[in-house]
DNA sequence: ATACAACTTCAGGTTTTGTTCAGAATTTAA
DNA sequence: TTAAATTCTGAACAAAACCTGAAGTTGTAT
């Protein structure tokens, strides 16, 4: 699951990041408006959480602009103010739940769950594929009605797998939306190979077919067809 | 897809080429403003990556020329002044994108992407020809109804073909385009008649007409007419 | 501190794709 | 019409990408 946090204190900003990577987020962190305008505009994200007051701009169109752009990324407000006015204006725009300051690291976190657990798959919180049922709200993974245990990287790429279904993956892409920015500490991508392998093995072991598609030079495709 | 890299940190230049040519794609890198201005004359590109400072002229200058000479060529900038106005300076001279020193590789290879993304085909994802369709999402093609199964540099060939249609290419010029750099290392160029007997095959298999047209001792011609 | 599970690396074997090559077919020019 | 140049073709070989199981590392929980 990959995050947006748009914080311009530097020191809370450190913080979240390093709260929410122990709790297996990958965060994409940027302190002011016009890096997170760049970042919607380049990546894709599962939620954002954006503090309303920046120094270059209101978050609020941050709220707007990623509704346009990336509807199924959740949004979590942050603010200072405790006006009802603010709050309202934020989840008029969109957003999915908001938190004034000062606040502690696990609500966000439970925020941030919850928000992630309502919104992704449309509000589903159970995506159904022919024989495959995913129970996203305890991770819970069951094939042909055989509970399928996975691993947090065979259940990440499963769901990147599923959000991008039908569609051609590169290596690469994979490795940026599941490792995030600690690809770049890698010399290969040999090792997806391994996860992949693991994660068609579990899936048909359960009773599934074989729904993961390798393209030879180019990547991999779910495919449900 | 062929790029060029201007960048005068060696090391910097090194490792960007090394992984956006792990992204599968061309890369042309020079040290230098002259070196670039060379390039420019004499090879199409599809993006080309500017560091503004650099030891002999400004990047901001290759900017414009690139803008007159190659129209469909994109531009990313690379600057290490932050400044609002260099940004604006380069956006205003036709570039696509900027970027900030440091920055992660996938981040460039990010902004590559969807610039090209952008640029070609005017943003479409999919190219109709004819009885050709052609997802560039998925990098799928379908001929008369059927699925092709291409390789890697059938495709590639295809599209080149496509975005050059009712153009005459050169042997010369396609293997440029396609090996890049590496097209010195071949003694001859007859490996892109096998290619191109591959490529038509599989259309003709699928049941499309015959769109690539042998010019003798020119080249080949992609043509709907 | 230890044991266990998960992650990554590695070496090998398999499959698919890419390149070379030689001979046949075609085109061009004299 | 014939010779030279160019292109086409299929088959053989080389290289690249992928898969796999096992070994080594790291991380986590007891």
């Amino acid at each position: 699951m990959k995050l947006l946090l748009v914080e311009d204190e530097y020191d809370l900003a450190a913080s979240i990041k390093r709260f929410l990577e122990q709790e297996k987020y990958i965060i994409d962190a940027v302190l002011n408006f016009s890096d997170a305008a760049e970042k919607i505009n380049l990546y894709e994200y599962d939620c954002a959480l954006i503090d309303i007051m920046l120094p270059d701009g209101s978050g609020l169109d941050l709220v707007k602009r990623i509704k346009n752009h990336q509807p199924k990324c959740g949004i979590v407000i942050i603010t200072a103010k405790n006006t009802l006015h603010d709050k309202l204006t934020g989840l008029d725009l969109g957003a999915d739940d908001y938190l004034t300051k000062p606040f502690h690291l696990a609500e966000l976190n439970a925020r941030v769950n919850s928000v992630i657990r309502r919104r992704s798959f449309n509000g589903d919180n159970e995506i159904i594929l022919n024989e495959i049922i995913i129970k996203t709200q305890n991770r819970e993974v069951i094939v042909h009605g055989n509970k399928v245990e996975l691993t947090r990287r065979e259940y990440d790429l499963l769901l990147f797998f599923v959000a991008n279904k039908e569609r051609v993956l590169t290596k690469e892409s994979i490795v940026e939306h599941i490792w995030g920015d600690d690809a770049n500490a890698f010399d290969n991508f040999d090792f997806v190979y391994t996860h992949i392998k693991n994660l068609r093995k579990k899936i048909t072991n359960a009773g599934g077919t074989e729904y993961i598609h390798s393209i030879y030079g180019i990547g991999y495709k779910f495919s449900l067809l």
